[in-house]
DNA sequence: ATCGTTCCCGTTAGCGGTAACGGGACCGGT
DNA sequence: ACCGGTCCCGTTACCGCTAACGGGAACGAT
């Protein structure tokens, strides 16, 4: 109480007169305590506001309460929401985070950070990076007994053993592009992400088979690359126009580039969404708030991050109780389904000429 | 290997036919091993990737290496940045970080969030929740030997004891509102954060103080109060243009609200910064991109991050010297200055008539 | 009276490391 | 030959907690 020092089960055995296995049934809510020995305990405990060593506790039962999770920066939008949805979750159902930050995608020094958290003993680990070129490499190589589950978060690699959590890409693009092409529009252009990121390449896809599916050309001067920033996206703007001056709508594969698009259509003096429709991709906090307000597909970004949990748990559970049973995790790949936002930065009917 | 199982220090002792404590020696680089020892139990550890179990080690040592940090949030540009600067820091200090999110500014759990912070054993905790109201009251009425240093990132309040850094938020206000007089505004309105927070306290008093400073009247009818988001940006300009039609500048406490602004003004058919000024705080990342580009204030706070986790680890390192010495830790409180970024959104010399 | 049960509770051992101590082997100096 | 000092390395104890076991007391059943 006045020492700095922290309190053992010792110290509050003692001063209950009892053992340390006494006040460590009362700790756990064990039957077999005496209900007078119980409050006797438990008021001492209160009273001193003893709270046992968790570190001791890990030790003997095996299991840390930790989950490290892995995420690629804070800056940018997708991955601090999902780091939201697994912080959430992971406070309701008893869970520590151990966060540790990438600020590259693709980094050599995998094994390096795994073999650090497993040190650490922690009870699952959650890989929240985005799948750029082949960066889930290590996930395919990697031993089959590895010491603790791991989950992906974001990407879609059939050839990893490991379970795995994204949002539907391809449906972004599908979704996207469907709503341009019913607002009217027949020469839909498209600002991408860089084509290395899984997420660029499935919304690139879904964009292109949809208006396939609608019986458009897909041409290449349709298509300019961006980095995800609004510059790349403002470029992309004055790359696609200068290949077609008559496009007349552009799916940017996120809000920012967007954003980019927006403020270059006002230099150019284009009209949104009379001259051109623009979709976006993300619904930041911000889209509502642009010049003009931003249709676009939002992500449930933090049911990712939570189901990310809640699978890892389940993992934790089933290792727990087979000693070395059905050792098959049958490798979950769950997709979560996009949702389109209408706003005024697109037509919602045919071009009233 | 081949186990699931996580080797000990007493598998890799009996793998080299040496004791435990020979094989910690060497874990640890200690000189009392013979090279041809040192070589064959290092050479095992390789072989086997063995790596000592962090919790084991903590429990005997008293200490974690871990750092608690509660933080408000990800969804907010300062907190998160902060948190940025906290991880990359304290990674490069051999910190884990332990995250824990709150979700309003004003809790009344502390009690409970510390104390589980203690128990998980943490060496240190740093709170980066904005100072609100008189949510930092639990800080001064701390008890003074709590067992571990905590500091506090962002807002600033001489009672407490506690160390504490933040970014001058009154500066902020000054430097913004000298740029919106230097470029020959006379009427310069506000578009506040909430008053019980610290920083748009600050930032009001700053934009006060400097209007006063140069001869300016200040004006109840100049400001209105936003709560960070773009649309109370927007409605912030509409009041005070109410108020005052011939308003030729606004100092936005954060870029959001600025966004908002330019989106008023636009509607409006008000041009900017022909008609009026406008300056943010924070230079998000879109804030270049904003139309036009937004002139806004920008704060280093990815170094006040990373400065709480060197104080933290000054205070854990003192606390470890001084068995029960000179309990006297001056509380440091630390001020950042911010930096003006000079951009679209704003005139840089007099008016033009 | 004897025997199982049930209820409480204490003792012992162990989780995986490290601190502290101790002691044998080998060296040189006297 | 004896002593002191290094150099290595093993033994023991302990960090704070819980699992596993064991055992005394009280009780009803035979």
């Amino acid at each position: 109480m006045t020492a700095g020092r922290r309190l053992t089960i010792k110290e509050v055995a003692r001063a209950a007169g009892v053992s340390t296995q006494t006040v460590s049934r009362v700790l756990n809510n064990r039957p077999d305590v005496s209900p007078e020995t119980f409050d006797r305990v438990q008021q001492i405990i209160e009273d001193t506001g003893y709270a046992p060593n968790m570190l001791a506790r890990s030790l003997t039962q095996g299991r840390s309460h930790n989950l490290g999770v892995v995420a690629y920066g804070l800056d940018y939008f997708g991955p601090s929401r999902v780091l939201t949805g697994i912080e959430l979750q992971a406070a309701d159902m008893g869970y520590a985070i151990s966060l540790n930050l990438i600020h590259a995608p693709e980094t050599d020094d995998v094994d390096r950070l795994l073999n650090s958290l497993v040190a650490r003993q922690v009870d699952g680990i959650i890989w929240a990076i985005p799948q750029v070129g082949n960066n889930r490499a290590w996930a395919r190589t990697m031993s089959p007994d590895f010491p603790v589950p791991v989950v992906l978060v974001g990407g879609m690699d059939d050839q990893t053993a490991l379970a795995s959590i994204a949002i539907d890409n391809r449906a972004i693009g599908r979704i996207a592009t469907e709503h341009l092409l019913a607002g009217g529009a027949r020469r839909v252009g498209i600002v991408t992400g860089p084509l290395a990121w899984w997420e660029a390449q499935q919304r690139e896809l879904g964009w292109r088979e949809t208006l396939a599916a609608h019986g458009v050309a897909v041409e290449d001067r349709h298509v300019a690359i961006g980095d995800w920033t609004a510059n790349s996206g403002e470029d992309g703007l004055d790359t696609l126009l200068e290949q077609d001056p008559a496009l007349d709508a552009i799916f940017a594969s996120n809000d920012q580039m967007a954003l980019g698009i927006l403020h270059g259509a006002h230099r150019k003096g284009r009209r949104i969404p009379g001259d051109l429709s623009v979709v976006g991709v993300d619904n930041t906090a911000e889209a509502s708030h642009f010049w003009p307000s931003l249709t676009t597909v939002d992500q449930p970004l933090r049911n990712a991050g939570a189901l990310a949990v809640k699978m890892i748990d389940r993992s934790i559970l089933r290792a727990r109780d087979v000693r070395r049973g059905p050792d098959a995790t049958v490798a979950d790949a769950t997709l979560l389904a996009p949702e389109l936002v209408v706003r005024e930065s697109s037509r919602t009917g045919p071009i009233s000429v």
